[in-house]
RNA sequence: GGGCGAUUAGUGUAGCUUGGAUAUCACCUUGGAUUUCUAAUCCGAGAACACGGGUUCGAAUCCUGUAUCGCCCA
């Protein structure tokens, strides 16, 4: 809507000055219309009668009389003025290309390669993800970061297990734990099969005290960087983070480089900025020789208000790595995103403070609330989880019923191929389409829900309009659409075609994806709407003007498909 | 104990940053169209802003109190 704003504000700021309304407070209050039968913008006039002395209708009448647009058409109704961008001034928008922008690190998901990819961990991944895409659909340069934890006590408890358990005491363990072994074709999964070695660890740990000191040599021997110690480490995760990176490929999920937390020890960067910390005026030393900074005058309440960076005995924390890790991204990228859960919103503002002190710039983060399950929360450790393989699998299940029912024409492999896309593209919708601060219950029905304002629908209007291109075949379509004669809803696909690129920007900007969820979803509605009104092809004759609309429908749903991670299919 | 966030029809949600028209989109219940260019369609009806107070010409939106839920802090 913004484009539109800046179009006709020229020609509001002449209106507002012949009617003699006084500065320009009138300028936030022109957005989009909330009744979309009476425009794309609209302007209340309540503030204005009481300026000119006027009832707010005569105020809306003399604003429209003098306000002479040529982009669109204006009117009073009651209170408002309305104004409604012309055809041609938004079929111009669709040719535009949107302009190259800046760069950006994103980093999500960096989950802890301690076992499977589960669903709690889904919303950080598809997030991520979606912003991602719809950055690089608008035109940054992105950079898909994971950062791997790896030294931290998960990873710890994971190799100490690998190296001291052996596979009967395993399935004792977990057996005593009734922490059930599920076979899944997922079994033989590196992620699948050693968490079995983390579950029985931590059950372990209750009982044998052992375990605890056996992890916690090695997590402190990793925090000195010892080299051993970190390449057993690596050896016990990798494959783990590699089975994860598989499912996440499987639901489109990519990344472009990965940063491993114990590179800033190594480097040494970490101990620079301890000592740099140190001539902070927040600096203190707790007895224990512990270092800290004092927030509480930085506005962080609570009973401690103390952020520890740095232990008695010297060794640094997770926090004064993340530190470090910042400061190595900002060489990287000219802005950051973090995707964080809300249970880092702490932690995440002492970093920025932290960071603040060290002069390096804070990032921008994006935090989500938990999904939980209806019977409470997510659990690795305790087995209470749901993971993403199994999950999927469930999903392209239930897809693969409803599409044999639809398309019995189709051979076994086409249906598995548009059932796995399905199955994919639906999970992701359906946490992309909501708020990111709003709590998520999982529930399998909600999760694989293939009913309208879900994924389905939206790819089924792009299968839709692959085929009629398909049957028109090879026609010319460069005339151009012939503004003067659209009408209906012809006209609304149009305009809402049109505003693709701005609606995404918002998106990004407001930190919203389900906003551009919402907008894909209202294509698809219109692209229906449109098909059910205009024939493309009636009795083997191509309709030209039809042909140019649904084909740019195509593209839109495609591209709007591509930047929230559903899979545009041809034919479903 | 303190901090942060949430609460919208039977259900799930949008709108809140920047107060303004009949509160969005679906599921659901229900009435209808159409049987196609792929019906996973289209058109209509029903039903909601947690509760109390305040600011305002006007509050779902801002302030404040209460309740409930989630997360965090030793």
């Amino acid at each position: 809507m913004q484009a539109l704003i800046d179009a006709v504000l020229p020609s509001m700021e002449t209106a507002m000055a012949k009617v003699g309304i006084q500065g320009d407070f009138w300028k936030k209050m022109l957005s989009r219309s909330k009744e979309a039968s009476q425009g794309d913008l609209a302007l209340p006039c309540f503030p204005f009668a009481k300026q000119l002395g006027i009832s707010p209708d005569e105020a809306a009448q003399q604003i429209v009389n003098a306000l002479e647009l040529d982009i669109g058409q204006a009117a009073a109704v009651g209170p408002y003025v309305n104004i409604r961008a012309s055809m041609a001034w938004l079929v111009a928008q669709l040719s535009k290309e949107p302009e190259s922008k800046g760069s950006i690190l994103i980093e999500h998901t960096s989950a802890n390669p301690n076992g499977p990819f589960h669903v709690g961990r889904a919303r950080n991944a598809v997030l991520g993800d979606t912003f991602v895409r719809m950055h690089r659909a608008s035109g940054y340069d992105v950079t898909a970061e994971y950062y791997v934890d790896d030294m931290g006590k998960q990873v710890g408890i994971l190799c100490w297990a690998l190296e001291n358990l052996e596979e009967n005491q395993v399935h004792n363990l977990l057996a005593e734990g009734e922490i059930p072994i599920e076979e899944s074709p997922h079994s033989a999964k590196e992620d699948h099969a050693r968490v079995l070695w983390y579950q029985a660890a931590n059950l372990l740990k209750a009982q044998d005290p052992t375990v605890d000191s056996g992890v916690t040599e090695l997590v402190q021997k990793s925090e000195e960087a010892d080299a051993d110690i970190l390449a057993r480490f690596e050896a016990s995760y990798q494959p783990v983070l590699d089975g994860m990176l598989v499912t996440l490929a499987r639901m489109g999920i990519t990344f472009d480089s990965f940063t491993k937390e114990s590179r800033f020890i190594v480097d040494g960067s970490v101990e620079i900025l301890m000592d740099q910390l140190e001539t902070s005026e927040l600096h203190g030393v707790a007895e224990n020789g512990a270092h800290f900074l004092e927030l509480e005058s930085k506005g962080v309440k609570g009973k401690s208000t103390q952020f520890y960076y740095r232990r008695g005995d010297g060794s640094s924390l997770y926090a004064t790595r993340d530190l470090a890790y910042h400061q190595h991204k900002w060489t990287r990228s000219g802005s950051l995103l973090n995707i964080l859960g809300e249970d880092h919103k702490l932690q995440s503002k002492q970093v920025g403070i932290a960071l603040d002190e060290l002069n390096i710039r804070t990032p921008e983060v994006v935090f989500y609330a938990f999904t939980k399950l209806a019977d409470g929360k997510m659990s690795t450790r305790r087995g209470n989880v749901v993971f993403m393989d199994d999950l999927l699998d469930e999903a392209q299940a239930r897809a693969l019923e409803t599409v044999k029912e639809i398309r019995a024409d189709l051979p076994a492999e086409k249906l598995l191929g548009i059932s796995e896309a399905v199955g994919v593209s639906a999970t992701r919708f359906n946490i992309a389409r909501i708020s990111p601060e709003k709590g998520i219950t999982f529930r399998w029905s909600d999760a694989l829900s293939l009913e309208a304002d879900s994924a389905p629908f939206i790819m089924y209007s792009h299968a839709r309009a692959c085929s009629i291109q398909r049957k028109a075949g090879d026609v010319d379509i460069s005339e151009g659409l012939n503004t003067a004669e659209l009408s209906g809803s012809a006209a609304d696909l149009v305009r809402r075609m049109a505003y693709m690129n701005d609606v995404l920007q918002t998106a990004i900007d407001s930190r919203a994806p389900h906003n551009f969820c919402a907008w894909l979803s209202a294509l698809a509605v219109d692209y229906n709407r449109f098909y059910r009104d205009n024939y493309v092809i009636e009795e083997g004759v191509v309709n030209i003007q039809n042909l140019i609309i649904s084909e740019l429908a195509r593209d839109h749903l495609r591209r709007g498909c591509e930047a929230v991670g559903i899979i545009p299919i041809e034919e479903m």
